[in-house]
DNA sequence: CTGAAAGCGCTAACAC
DNA sequence: GTGTTAGCGCTTTCAG
């Protein structure tokens, strides 16, 4: 007998029982006598037994189909990221039997996400996946999956987007007021009094509003509380780049002399930068969203002042994580995990990427 | 046959040799033939075999001893954050059979140093451990220790602070030359022309010497990289603030009206704060390091305006990492993992404690 | 309902 | 040198 460690095995000898008894027990999976399910019970409560992890995930020797459902990588370099994520996540569960299949849809279309959600639900080879990891960008659209999923039993997990009513196994993500908090002190940093600041919400995809209005919330809050400062905040919504209004509202935004600093809610800032500097204004200062590499580009050059990182690759990997040890070790994620609003500015930008 | 992976089962078919042949030529452990060597390995490098590391580890069921060194975490809060990152992560990989055993010494005292690695070397039970961590803060005492662990086959990891000569498994830390400059920037953000920005080093510990130097070369270096700004650079060596003199020299810089920054390059930002306030400026950005109790509560009356997060924990507790997938799964780790440089501001420090 | 037993992939001791 | 085999702790099947 290992003093280290209780086995299942000692818990049969223990309570008098055979090792199969006890892993019944163990997972309820019935067919046990009242008197043996009392026994095991008994010594359960008085031992600290810790399964084996290790041992278990060999036992089951199982092989997990788990589907992820997000927006095409190809269409937004976000999302691409968002799927390295994954598919790096994934490669380090394989060896454990776990496969991940992705379904991309076109985060402006809310049509290709049924379409997506659809084939997801009876993906091919095999029937439905043993667990589901989805960014739900369409709310409307993802609550009726949401009730496929619980009736049929398969764990979900949401990333990105948080939505309350659908009772995921985990939430992963960041807290988006306190993030729109942050770029509001970053945008305050030695800011003169009586300025203005701007909050820009630029419309490619339009799906994220809710998402943007707590962001606008936690930026506009930061200077309620401070009329001290006597910073006037300005909100303004932009269409696609592509249009030409995104162009003329930015410039006219920029004629303002009393702009200190601009934040952009999404990840798109380098394309306001680019307006920016054809203003040749060198005192605005601008905060943004994610280590795009456009973004990083403008950083290193001086014409992005902070970048908030919501790390969409290891929000989407800590979702596969979650997924994988509750399949495969039956572990219960936390039902929320909310990632740190990472700072990146020019002298700390390396030492982000290198890891 | 299980055509998802290859086993070594499926390698010894191909090869016409048993499963203990290919064991042997995998773990290079002698007693085999040129022949059958010659087969294996024709086979190894056709094939892509990933050894089941579950497997593996299960098969092994070996107690690993790992012995950690590290200044004792009741002296300090910034090694009882390290201490805490070490209890963390051995009781995760406790119950994979590894135990972890600490030997601490006074971070003042290099003679302490050395009795604790003397105590270490031989632990009593089992002779001496199968792995070591060791935060070598003691330069000239530590080297004698890695080429005892050298020379007995020990492999040993190295965080906080580096030793080019250490040649270890691997180091942990940061880059402390760039965490400077970062210092330096976050200093600079707003500051006005013509001011003046001090490097403050509070001698506690002595022995980081090294250390904070880096720090100052890279803080020097941003602002000399900036003549523009006309920023000058004062750099004031301190005594420990139990000492008056700690007071009266702080006071005296503290009367310099051009002064708008002051960088902590020691986790003691708090104790410069204390005698800052007394002094009711209110126009002198604080920057410091780590989230020490009384760190954060400066930060968050708006005392200190930056930590930056030298995060002891989860070094020491990649250091733990590294030497467990090499002992348990024979896992090479990098050579040196830099962690990144993590700004802490009012509005983000909350989702980093929460994680 | 229950126990015995095979098997997951790998390691290592042990015969030959 | 080499193959065989008994585990590691847990799951699951299959007789009873």
């Amino acid at each position: 007998m290992n003093n280290r460690t209780v086995r299942i095995k000692d818990i049969a000898k223990l309570a008098g029982v055979s090792v199969g008894t006890v892993d019944r027990v163990l997972h309820n999976r019935g067919k046990v006598s009242e008197k043996s399910l009392q026994k095991v019970h008994a010594i359960l409560k008085e031992i600290d037994y810790k399964p084996n992890l290790i041992a278990r995930s060999l036992g089951l020797n199982k092989t997990f189909r788990i589907a992820a459902l997000l927006p095409d990588p190809n269409l937004d370099p976000y999302w691409a990221q968002s799927f390295e994520g994954i598919k790096k996540s994934a490669g380090e569960w394989q060896q454990r039997g776990l496969v991940v299949e992705p379904f991309f849809y076109d985060l402006h279309n809310s049509k290709s996400f049924v379409k997506a959600a659809n084939a997801l639900t009876k993906s091919a080879p095999g029937g439905s996946p043993d667990g589901v990891i989805v960014a739900p960008l369409f709310y409307k659209e993802a609550l009726p999956l949401f009730k496929t999923f619980y009736s049929l039993g398969i764990p979900y997990v949401l990333f990105n987007t948080r939505i309350e009513e659908a009772a995921p196994l985990s939430f992963i993500g960041q807290n988006l007021y306190q993030s729109g908090r942050l770029a509001a002190e970053l945008s305050a940093l030695g800011i003169s009094k009586g300025g203005r600041v701007a909050i820009l919400h630029v419309y490619e995809d339009l799906p994220n509003s809710v998402h943007l209005m707590e962001k606008e919330k936690g930026f506009k809050q930061f200077f309620k509380e401070r009329p001290e400062m006597g910073i006037e905040v300005k909100s303004l919504h932009l269409a696609s780049p592509e249009k030409p209004s995104f162009r003329d509202d930015l410039t006219n935004l920029f004629s303002d002399t009393l702009l200190q600093g601009v934040f952009i809610s999404t990840s798109k800032a380098f394309q306001v930068v680019d307006i920016l500097k054809k203003t040749g204004r060198k005192d605005i200062r601008i905060v943004g969203y994610d280590l795009l590499d456009e973004n990083l580009a403008a950083l290193k050059a001086g014409d992005i002042a902070f970048l908030i990182n919501q790390n969409p690759a290891r929000q989407a990997a800590i979702g596969i994580d979650h997924l994988a040890n509750q399949l495969i070790f039956k572990l219960e994620p936390a039902a929320e995990y909310l990632l740190p609003l990472e700072i990146i500015t020019q002298e700390n930008i390396a030492s982000y990427k290198h890891n």
